[in-house]
DNA sequence: CGCTCCTAACC
DNA sequence: AGGTTAGGAGCGA
């Protein structure tokens, strides 16, 4: 290396983790090995070495090197023993990446350095001072503030990402001091996640001032006698050891022995052919494009390479204590690949086809030490399932029970916390205390404090089997479950199928455990003699639930690794986990309610009733119970004598709107009198009766949201269903006006325009819809004026409904005997209107067809972030069945896609909110639409920021061709901000 | 009491 | 015609 060289060295483990985070989608190859980060990688690094070809820049590079991490025993370990051994192991899909993305350095034909023993650190500062001692420049790419000691003059750091170069001056700017001091600054502040312990009370400011003030960590050490603050100069004279410890670990090793010297980094011309032989492999098609056209090599010409990963020779690794089961230990401490994804879950179910089940070993936990001692347990294993046993099934009214553990397979325990005398309140009289009768309990308060710190460990993984419950119930108790795992919804993001009994953790245990847990109502009975589980006798409990835990661990252990073997890690760890605490929070808030209002409308809908119930008695002339399909329609069709039309599937006359309908256009009375009397009945009885039944003392209710009962990753919501509150007739908006704010706030409805529409538009890739959509046109219009020919200006409106219902069949996987039954016409004639349209917009024909077939030959279809939904049935025999999947097939993307679009928003929300300072709390979610409680004056602020992040909610990993646009308005109650 | 059927509310 | 939840009737155990 001579004097005018510049070195660039990339720090590839940080690079990699960064690529693994920062980059959105989780890829894979179509063998299933996941390539995301290795993807991440590439596009970083060819990033660099494009812009280093670029001569305008100024800083081309003459030597070049990739460094890695070798080992995670290194000096610094002999000199602490405690040095980085907070670190967690890396996310199992990325574990197995690390050998290809050494692969793909050798592939850009690169320097891949690393060393046994050495940090990636070590070796840079090492290279870094002999190019210096040469006379070269160095650029260490990376942002890395352990490296930050090596800046001066000649030697500047990257940050690719951020695309900020640091010299010496943005250092400072940065940390307050030069980078000559860093080393001296680290060792006073230390590092959390290095485990670099420093000085207690000092952080980087009152570093970087004591620094300034003494000049280095010798002199201030020397006179900290001297400093004014008590506790400061305590600490600096009590731990001045320590710090000097932490000086001598954060001090990069300049005199590392290096296998590749300096000279041979030389940088020559990549090998476009070996290049783009790797990426092919790894199926990077947009990246074997741009390398290949940057590089002049036609990509089609070269051979896809063969890349082999190392497997391990040793077999499956089942210790619990390596978590994931991904990573084994080799002998030098080093993580590598020890199966591959596949293996890692045929061992796990391998392993949960032999589990046996022993009830008996389950402990009653019902004193502090015993429970200490086995939450100790999970400390060791990083890992504790947990269930809370309620005395209600609704997580917001439910008092706790008691709570059971696991901690590996068997091993569970039940802690009884709130139970009562099975023997009802006869025993309170008696001189018995409830102690001498069922045993002593933990206190309530003593045990949240036990366990409080163990569930917010953000070293121990909390599993869960509808964790929205548990944490819902803990958040009562005041605590932050956190991180958790839910096997209910790895089993759902695996598998939607409504073909599957469920995602509740009985069906779970049977399909894949092949064990029958003990059923609630087993324990606590049903009906009339149903109990509270806490009046339950306790040992019976302690079975039930300490099973349900160690049901729940096993589950995890089955269920977890197969998300990454099906490249479904993303969809749970992005669409469905972090969605949990913001519906816990949602339904926890609950929407205010006036009890008045529905009041009112139930009398009204009564007194109408009433009258309606006269009127039909007489048509009918005799009482009858109007509410009876059956009654009614032997009355209607028996004595009546009218024309009957459909049969139900059971062979009764059909009596819904529609036929009622139709009799009524024929000109009789009774059937108008019934849908009328009808429509009021579900109002009164389904909303204005039932709805104050759910409102708590606040006048609020809390709906309670499911994540795992829809096929296409729609939410549903229940107990009560607030996502069908009527809105399509005046009396049922009526009911929405009952939904308001609380003084001094509003409530705002925020809804995406024709969502789903939209989606299909870019899916399907239609030209006239993308661009009416981009124009702002009324897309039902267009659409009947492409296929009618009728122009937009003064269309008539029968036109235009048609044309709306066609689109919406078209969402549904469209039927000529599905339109017929919408538009009340022949079949023949909807059959006609099918195939202009397909004429019309060919697109439409090629995106069924093609979803058709590609769920014919995965069983799957897939939405645009990568949610599947399951229909085996596809390829069933029976023909209606194979047609009933097929529309079912062409839906569930965009319907899918929609649902996961809100989603992210919903993700997003709190966040953005909270960034601006806004103090809106999200409500509810009715698949195209939020609404918040918001206080009045922050309205104006608030309504661009929901619009914007639920407009830009497919962004960054997708970004549509379409604009999506949300109409948000703001009143005093739903009906009016809707 | 628990299940199925029918109907109807929503997107 | 795609995706839901809820309530009442009716029926069998």
């Amino acid at each position: 290396m001579n004097k005018g060289d510049h070195l660039f060295l990339v720090d590839g483990s940080a690079y990699i983790f960064r690529a693994y985070h920062a980059l959105p989608p989780l890829t894979r190859k179509s063998d299933g090995m996941p390539v995301g980060a290795v993807s991440g990688f590439c596009n970083m690094l060819w990033k660099l070495v494009e812009e280093s070809r670029d001569t305008s820049v100024g800083t081309i590079p003459t030597h070049f090197a990739v460094i890695f991490d070798h080992s995670s025993t290194t000096f610094r370990n002999e000199l602490y023993d405690q040095y980085k051994a907070n670190r967690t192991a890396p996310p199992e899909d990325l574990v197995p990446q690390f050998a290809l993305i050494r692969e793909a350095v050798r592939a850009f034909d690169l320097p891949c350095i690393e060393k046994q023993g050495f940090e990636a650190d070590d070796l840079i500062a090492t290279y870094t001072r002999q190019a210096v001692a040469a006379g070269g420049d160095v650029t260490i790419v990376s942002s890395d503030k352990d490296l930050m000691q090596l800046v001066g003059p000649g030697v500047i750091l990257y940050d690719q990402m951020k695309d900020k170069r640091l010299g010496p001056e943005e250092v400072k700017e940065k940390f307050g001091v030069y980078p000559e001091k860093m080393i001296d600054l680290q060792a006073l502040v230390g590092d959390t996640s290095d485990n670099v312990p420093g000085v207690p009370g000092i952080g980087p400011k009152t570093a970087a001032q004591l620094l300034d003030d003494y000049g280095d960590l010798e002199t201030l050490l020397a006179r900290a006698g001297e400093i004014k603050q008590a506790k400061r100069r305590e600490n600096l004279l009590e731990f001045a050891e320590q710090a000097r410890l932490s000086k001598r670990l954060v001090t990069l090793d300049c005199e590392t022995p290096l296998d590749t010297p300096l000279d041979d980094l030389f940088l020559h011309e990549p090998d476009g052919e070996k290049l783009i032989a790797f990426l092919k492999a790894m199926e990077f098609t947009t990246l074997t494009r741009r390398v290949a056209a940057t590089l002049e090599v036609s990509a089609s010409a070269v051979e896809t390479a063969k890349v082999e990963v190392e497997g391990p020779a040793r077999g499956p690794d089942l210790d619990p204590a390596a978590a994931n089961g991904a990573i084994a230990s080799s002998e030098d401490g080093a993580a590598r690949l020890a199966m591959t994804p596949a293996a890692l879950v045929e061992a796990r179910r391998a392993e949960a086809a032999g589990a046996s089940f022993d009830r008996s070993a389950y402990l009653t936990i019902r004193d502090e030490a015993a429970l200490s001692a086995f939450l100790a347990e999970a400390q060791e294993t990083g890992i504790l399932a947990f269930d809370t046993e309620t005395d209600s099934l609704s997580a917001m009214n439910g008092r706790l029970a008691g709570v059971s553990f696991a901690v590996a397979p068997g091993r569970a325990g039940y802690v009884p916390l709130g139970h009562v005398s099975p023997n009802g309140e006869a025993d309170l009289l008696s001189d018995k205390s409830l102690e001498d009768e069922i045993g002593p309990q933990i206190p309530l308060e003593r045990a949240m404090a036990i366990l409080k710190p163990v569930l917010e460990d953000p070293a121990i993984l909390k599993i869960g089997q509808n964790t929205k419950y548990d944490t819902l119930v803990m958040l009562r108790h005041g605590i932050v479950v956190a991180p958790f795992d839910d096997t209910m919804l790895i089993s759902y993001a695996l598998d939607a199928s409504a073909s599957l009994a469920g995602h509740g953790m009985d069906e779970l245990s049977e399909r894949f455990l092949g064990h029958k847990p003990i059923a609630f109502k087993d324990l606590c009975g049903s009906g009339r003699n149903a109990r509270a589980i806490s009046a339950c006798e306790i040992d019976k409990v302690t079975e039930y639930a300490a099973e349900d835990a160690d049901v729940t661990l096993r589950l995890w252990r089955v269920l977890k690794p197969r998300l990454v073997a099906e490249g479904l890690a993303s969809v749970y760890e992005r669409l469905e986990k972090p969605l949990v605490p913001v519906l816990a929070r949602m339904e926890e808030r609950g929407v205010m309610v006036d009890r008045q209002i529905l009041s009112r409308l139930s009398g009204r809908f009564a007194q109408k009733q009433g009258a309606l119930e006269a009127d039909i008695a007489e048509l009918a002339g005799e009482e009858f119970n109007p509410g009876s399909p059956k009654q009614l329609g032997e009355i209607l069709f028996g004595k009546l004598g009218l024309p009957g039309g459909k049969k139900t599937k059971s062979g009764q006359w059909s009596t819904d709107v529609k036929v009622l309908e139709e009799l009524a256009a024929e000109g009789h009375a009774l059937p108008s009198k019934i849908v009328e009397w009808r429509q009021l009945t579900k109002l009164k009885g389904t909303y204005t009766d039932t709805l104050p039944n759910h409102m708590d003392e606040r006048g609020r209710i809390h709906t309670s949201y499911s994540m795992a009962s829809t096929t296409t990753g729609r939410l549903s919501s229940s107990e009560p269903n607030l996502q069908n509150i009527p809105v399509r007739t005046e009396e049922g908006r009526a009911i929405r006006t009952a939904f308001v704010a609380p003084e001094g706030t509003l409530l705002v409805s925020a809804d995406y325009s024709q969502i789903e529409l939209r989606i299909l538009a870019h899916i399907a890739d239609i030209p006239q819809l993308k661009q009416a959509f981009q124009e702002g046109l009324d897309i039902h219009a267009m659409t009947a004026s492409e296929m009618f020919g009728v122009p937009v200006e003064g269309m008539p409106s029968d036109v235009r409904r048609r044309a709306k219902a066609i689109n919406f069949g078209i969402i549904y996987g469209i039927s000529a005997f599905g339109l017929a039954n919408q538009l009340a016409i022949p079949r023949e004639e909807a059959g006609l209107y099918i195939k202009r349209y397909f004429e019309r917009f060919p697109g439409i024909r090629d995106y069924m067809d093609e979803t058709k077939a590609y769920a014919k030959q995965h069983g799957y279809v897939e939405t645009l972030f990568g949610r599947r939904a399951h229909y085996p049935d596809i390829r069933s025999p029976n023909a209606a069945m194979r047609a009933f999947n097929e529309r079912a097939a062409i839906n569930a993307p965009i319907q899918g896609t929609a649902a996961d679009i809100i989603r992210r928003a919903m993700i997003r929300m709190e966040g953005a909110l909270a960034e601006a300072g806004l103090s809106a709390k999200m409500l509810l979610q009715v698949h195209d639409e939020l609404v918040f409680e918001v206080p009045e004056d922050e309205v104006e602020a608030t309504l661009p920021l929901v619009r914007r992040v639920m407009a830009e909610a497919p962004m960054p990993r997708v970004d549509l061709s379409v604009p999506l646009e949300v109409d948000a308005k703001a009143a005093n109650n739903w009906e009016a901000a809707h």
